[in-house]
DNA sequence: TCCAATGGTACCCTTTTCGACACTATGAGC
DNA sequence: GCTCATAGTGTCGAAAAGGGTACCATTGGA
């Protein structure tokens, strides 16, 4: 059943690409760590970063992504809710990787284009 | 309907990860993108790189990789028939990418260390 | 004629991914 | 009581992704 998130890697060379491709290739995950990397957000603050995410899909990324170690999510005891989503120590360790591909795709891919952030 | 491969990604920030994203997260993409690196392959050395992959995924794979411009497909005139790929040149733009990926699961996830190529 | 090597293709099935839509919970303020 | 803001959750369906299995085509050599 395709490549599980977590599969073991423990098969050959070049694995490891497609190990760290496993934790980052659900739609949405990217573009998550990508805006991370300039600090905190909360819930809403990502979700107005991404014109078309459903709160759904969001809150299901952040979830696993939390899952794995690579974003931290604080909530905070107040109303209305507040959550707070940073790159863990783990997920900064991701930032060459991020940054890598954010730099090819804005060279290579027609109308992936960025603006500031 | 999920996140199809060559979306546009004129939306914001960020999208140009998921852009280069989407060119290199099939199955076995990453992993067939890094042996290519060293050079040309046939379609059975590839093969016997990945232990577990199926003729068909790969078939279909390396169709993907070729539509994206990302390698090259050289068919020789010959029986039994020979198929060699190769990175193309926008492909070769994506080295840094690939390290990037497998620098990073060679130091973080379990079981995907890497034996010499 | 049969077998081998190579690189496929056809047909079908299962699982996963992603999104649509509706609904939920909390306290604060009016 | 009602509305608001925030961050969700539940249910379902469509499409995509991935894979299994069988079969195919070609020439060269035994």
């Amino acid at each position: 059943m395709g490549r599980t998130r977590h599969d073991r890697f423990d098969c050959s060379p070049g694995c490891a690409v497609e190990a760290t491709l496993s934790l980052i290739d659900g739609k949405w995950k990217g573009v998550v760590l990508y805006h991370l990397m300039s600090g905190t957000l909360r819930f809403n603050e990502i979700r107005r970063k991404l014109p078309n995410v459903t709160q759904r899909m969001l809150t299901n990324q952040l979830r696993e992504l939390e899952a794995d170690g690579l974003i931290t999510r604080t909530v905070f005891a107040q109303v209305p809710p507040r959550v707070d989503y940073d790159l863990s120590e783990r997920g900064r360790t991701l930032e060459p990787v991020i940054l890598a591909l954010k730099v090819w795709g804005d060279a290579n891919m027609p109308s992936a284009g960025s603006a500031a952030a």
